[in-house]
DNA sequence: TATAGATGTATCAATTAAAGTTACAACAAA
DNA sequence: TTTGTTGTAACTTTAATTGATACATCTATA
């Protein structure tokens, strides 16, 4: 199963935000229209991203901001923002292995540490990528 | 959201059927029962096994095995063996971005080397782990 | 201070994928 | 020929995502 849309939308709501600062008003509708999905969605995107401090957003006037330096998010940041998993687990990991089967018993400590590596890996590569490196990426494109 | 469990589900499977090769006949009743599933997601996940070649399963008498050496089976194999996704991306993108919007329209040119290279490492350290990695852990655990 | 335009959030529907279940034809060994 | 098993179809259940509508709440400003 792949990861959910929530976080490429993620990031192209921080991307617009960025890019648009200065020329427009970023409202839900604004961003809505760029991503092209339900502007609900992206309100609830805001909340998520909102409550891990990475933006700000206006109530009554509309608009919002980013509230970190753009070198200080990393897509971690992002992914763990929207990507709301119980204990933050890549893997789902099958429920009720029988017990009295010494592999079953066992399964869990032979896995877990394997997953997690893993995982770690994934969340290393996450965490090298700042919202400054894409924001500079888009930026040249553009302007080609 | 989560990988599915069809993989760790998958890893239990191959490790039974190491494990108890010399003493039971493995059947997917057998398997259900040390995994706590239902036999036919048992039967479901041992023809992908074995349509990637990683597994022999035998009609009419019953039971299963391992086709190929446990070192040259690495948790990537079986990963992709039972994860099925569309061109095998982890990250689901958003379908229809803004094309008249420069950054509705440019976010794939931005984003897609990023997350191609976040799901190579993780695919790396998959590549990296061998059955016999788990098998040698397995037997270590239960013998203790 | 009234209003216009946003946000914040509840609620429900639609869609999709995973996993459970039943059923049974096809098969192969004894 | 019987017995136990696989292979697979069909349907159900469950859960998560996403879409959509609605509206109370808020704030700048006219």
């Amino acid at each position: 199963m792949q990861i959910s849309s929530r976080f490429t939308v993620a990031v192209h709501i921080l991307i617009c935000i960025e890019i648009f600062k200065n020329d427009y008003k970023v409202t839900s509708d604004f961003l809505a229209s760029s991503v092209n999905v339900n502007p609900v969605v992206i309100r609830r995107l805001l909340q998520q991203l909102k409550k891990a401090r990475i933006i700000n957003v206006k109530r009554g006037s509309g608009g919002t901001d980013i509230e970190k330096p753009l070198d200080k998010i990393t897509l971690l940041d992002i992914y763990n923002a929207v990507e709301c998993v119980e204990n933050g687990e890549l893997f789902h990991f099958h429920e009720n292995p029988n017990e009295s089967c010494p592999v079953g018993k066992n399964i869990h400590s032979v896995l877990d540490i394997r997953l997690e590596t893993i995982q770690k890996a994934m969340e290393k590569e996450m965490r090298s990528v700042t919202l400054q490196d894409i924001m500079n990426d888009t930026k040249k494109i553009i302007e080609s």
